[in-house]
DNA sequence: ACCGTCATGTCAGTGACTGACATCAGTCTA
DNA sequence: TAGACTGATGTCAGTCACTGACATGACGGT
C-alpha cells in the first residue's frame, strides 16, 4: 500500500458533489469537503483551481470530443449539420450516467456562481467549435454564429432531457431543437 | 453642504473603472477603490453586491428597455424581428458613450471572472426576452430559442462595433448579423 | 429642543485561495 | 546498499472578498 489512499482527486470530487447536493454549495466549506475525503484544504486546491471547478473538470474532455467530431464530419456536411452531429455524437456520454448528470445539474441550477461557471464553460466550448469550423473553411461571422446556434440548441435539448417528464434520447431532442431553431429564425 | 460629498455611488463606480483599467481587476482591492472615492470598503459593499457588480449595475435598465420594446412591437412582427428590433432600439444607448463602453469592455475582456459575470447578465437578458415573447403568445421552445438567437446576434454585432476597425452604427451591424445567422442556420 | 432616519464608519469575524517550507514512502543511482 | 531525488501531501501564515453588529452624527420633521 502506498503512503496515501489512492485517487485523492476522485474522492474529493465525490465528497464535493455529495455535500453540495446535501446542504447546498454555499453552505459547504472546502475544509469540509477535504475532511470527508480524508485530506486537507490545501490538497483540494492542488487538484482543483477553485471550489467550483470540481464540478466542471470534465469540460475539456467534452470540448475535445466535439472539436474532433466537427473536424472529421464529412466535407459535404453544412456547418450547422457538422455542429449538430457533433453534439449528437456526445449524447451517449451523458446518457451513460443520466442520474449523476441530473444531480450535478440540480446543484448547478441551485446556485448563481455555479451557473456563471457553467456559462463560461459553454462559451469556451463555443469558441473551440467556431475555431474548428474555421479550420473547415467556414469564414467569420458564420463560424461564430453557427457555433453559438449549436450551443443554444444543445442547451435547450439538454434542459428538456434533464427534466423529469422526458425520457427520450438526448440526440433525438437535439435534432428536434435544430428544427425549432430553423423554424424560428426564419432563414433564407 | 451635506455631511458627505454627494454621489458616493458614482464616485465608487468611476474609481473602480479607472483602477481596473490602470492596473487590472485582479490587482485592485476594494479598499483601494473605496479610498480613491474617499469612502470605506464597507460602504462599497453597501452600494454594490460584489467587486464585479460595479461594472454591471446598468444591466437591469437595458433589460427593461429591451423587454418593453419586445412587448410593444407591432403584432404583425415575427418573434425574431421583434427581438432584433428591440436590440436595434437599444443601439443609441451604447452609441452615446462609445468610449466608455469600449474601456469597460476592454476591462471585462481582460478578466475571466468579469467575463463570467457578463455571460450571466446576458443569460438573464435572454430569459427576460423569452418571457416577453411568451407574453406575445410565442410558445416554447420557440421563445427561448428566439431569445438566444437574438443574444447571439447582439454579441457578434457588439464585438464588431467595439473593435477598432469599425465605425458603423450598432443598429446596422445588428441587422447585418441577423442576415448572417439566417444564412448560416439554413432555415425552412 | 427633541427624535427618528439614513448614509456612513468601525470592528471583528468567516472562508476562499496562495506561497513557502516540511515530511516521507517509493525510486533511482553511484 | 547508502544516499540523493521525486512527488503527493501536510502545516502554517498571510491576503482579501464579503458580512453582521453596533456606533456616529447631520438632517428633516414635530
Amino acid at each position: 500500500m502506498g503512503r496515501w489512499e489512492p485517487d485523492s482527486r476522485g474522492r474529493l470530487e465525490q465528497a464535493a458533489l455529495a455535500l453540495y447536493a446535501e446542504r447546498g454549495y454555499e453552505n459547504t466549506t472546502v475544509a469540509e469537503i477535504a475532511a470527508r475525503a480524508g485530506l486537507t484544504e490545501r490538497t483540494f486546491f492542488r487538484h482543483f483551481a477553485d471550489k467550483r471547478e470540481v464540478l466542471f473538470w470534465g469540460a475539456p474532455t467534452l470540448e475535445a470530443l466535439l472539436v474532433g467530431a466537427v473536424e472529421t464530419a464529412p466535407e459535404s456536411a453544412s456547418p450547422i449539420d457538422a455542429v449538430v452531429a457533433a453534439f449528437e455524437a456526445a449524447g451517449p456520454l451523458f446518457q451513460e450516467r443520466r442520474d449523476g448528470a441530473r444531480q450535478r445539474q440540480r446543484v448547478i441550477d441551485a446556485n448563481a456562481e455555479l451557473r456563471e461557471r457553467e456559462l463560461i464553460k459553454l462559451a469556451s466550448l463555443g469558441s473551440a467549435i467556431a475555431a474548428a469550423l474555421r479550420r473547415r473553411g467556414v469564414a467569420d461571422p458564420a463560424a461564430t454564429l453557427t457555433a453559438e446556434a449549436g450551443i443554444a440548441i444543445f442547451r435547450v435539448a439538454f434542459a428538456r432531457w434533464v427534466s423529469d417528464s422526458e425520457s427520450r434520447e438526448l440526440a433525438e431532442l437535439i435534432r428536434e431543437s435544430l428544427g425549432d431553431l430553423q423554424a424560428v429564425t426564419g432563414g433564407r
